[in-house]
DNA sequence: AAGTTCTTCAACCGCTCCTCG
DNA sequence: GCGAGGAGCGGTTGAAGAACT
């Protein structure tokens, strides 16, 4: 047996809210509040409404101090750092962007914001599978490395991806960064197969903007059964490298997981069989 | 100009959480 | 501690308008 309903459908109206109802709803709480009782107040205000429906109407579209209209830049920002760390809980989100619901902020995220953040996401991939052959492309070449540097259309640079994710404090390196080599942190992070990127608590690649650090995680779900190891070292350097030690280890699922998620490329043929270069490409991960 | 497809967003549904008796 | 009922939340739907063919 269900739940009963919460009110007698076949008695109330459905659908869109006429002007008239609106202005009945307003103007009853407006002088009467919603004395904490969603469910009586239709009655009270002569609608033929579910509660429910009234409370949907009044708090997402007929409070007074709802904001209408296009997001800002800084309101992507805001939806997509937050989004990273906590994930669908629109309401929370919301609730750091005034005059914004919960519905309006999901809708957004839905049907605009998603499809950006892919679009640039694979506009990265794109540069650094064809970077080569790129006529746009200027290349410098180091020691050890070739980076490429494509510049990205003016539509795709999304200041979001680019900085917001990764200023984030909780994207920061862990105390004791900085450790060497042979003794890597553990910072308490873990992530699978199937995480969702960026994971939460990771770091993005921190050697392009000079700092050095290494970072213990888990190629699987349970951190505390495996030692694999992600050493993140320093621009001079431009890599990232792994050991897969514990029970767990998976080698190629690092090399999937920097390629995939930060545009890391596995070296070939020069004796390193852990370690990927780092290809920059679309200024993406630069800014962090 | 007409038909079709795509996009947007208000509204609904059903579930969990919270409060109160 | 338990259960009932209301509030709140996130996923989904569908109507309306825009864009495309």
């Amino acid at each position: 047996m269900g739940r009963a309903p919460c009110c007698d459908r076949a008695n109330v109206k459905r659908g869109p809210w006429s002007p008239e109802e609106d202005m009945a709803l307003k103007s009853y709480i407006e002088s009467h509040g919603t004395g904490g009782n969603w469910i009586a107040l239709p009655q009270k205000a002569g609608l033929r409404r579910c509660g429910k429906s009234c409370r949907l109407r009044w708090l997402n579209y007929l409070r007074p101090d709802i904001k209408h209209g296009g997001f800002t830049e800084e309101e992507d920002n805001i939806i997509c750092t937050l989004y990273n760390k906590i994930g669908s809980r629109w309401s929370v989100i919301a609730s750091q962007l005034p005059g914004r619901t919960d519905n309006d902020v999901k809708n957004y995220w839905n049907t605009k914001l998603k499809k950006k953040m892919m679009a640039a996401q694979a506009f990265l991939y794109n540069n650094i599978t064809s970077s080569s052959s790129s006529s746009t492309t200027t290349t410098t070449t180091s020691n050890t490395n070739l980076i490429h540097h494509t510049p990205a259309p003016a539509s795709l640079i999304i200041p979001t991806i680019k900085t917001e994710i990764y200023t984030c404090d909780d994207f920061l390196a862990p105390s004791n960064e900085g450790s060497s080599a042979s003794a890597p942190v553990n910072p308490g992070f873990m992530f699978g197969h199937n995480t969702p990127f960026p994971p939460a608590g990771l770091v993005g690649p921190p050697g392009l903007n000079g700092s050095a650090g290494h970072y213990a995680v888990s190629p699987h779900d349970d951190a505390s059964t495996a030692s694999s190891s992600v050493n993140m070292e320093n621009s001079s350097n431009n890599y990232v490298n792994w050991s897969a030690n514990g029970p767990g280890g998976d080698d190629s699922f690092f090399a999937e997981f920097f390629n995939d998620h930060y545009g890391y490329q596995e070296k070939t043929g020069e004796g390193a069989p852990n370690q990927a270069t780092a290809t920059v490409a679309a200024n993406m991960w630069i800014t962090f």
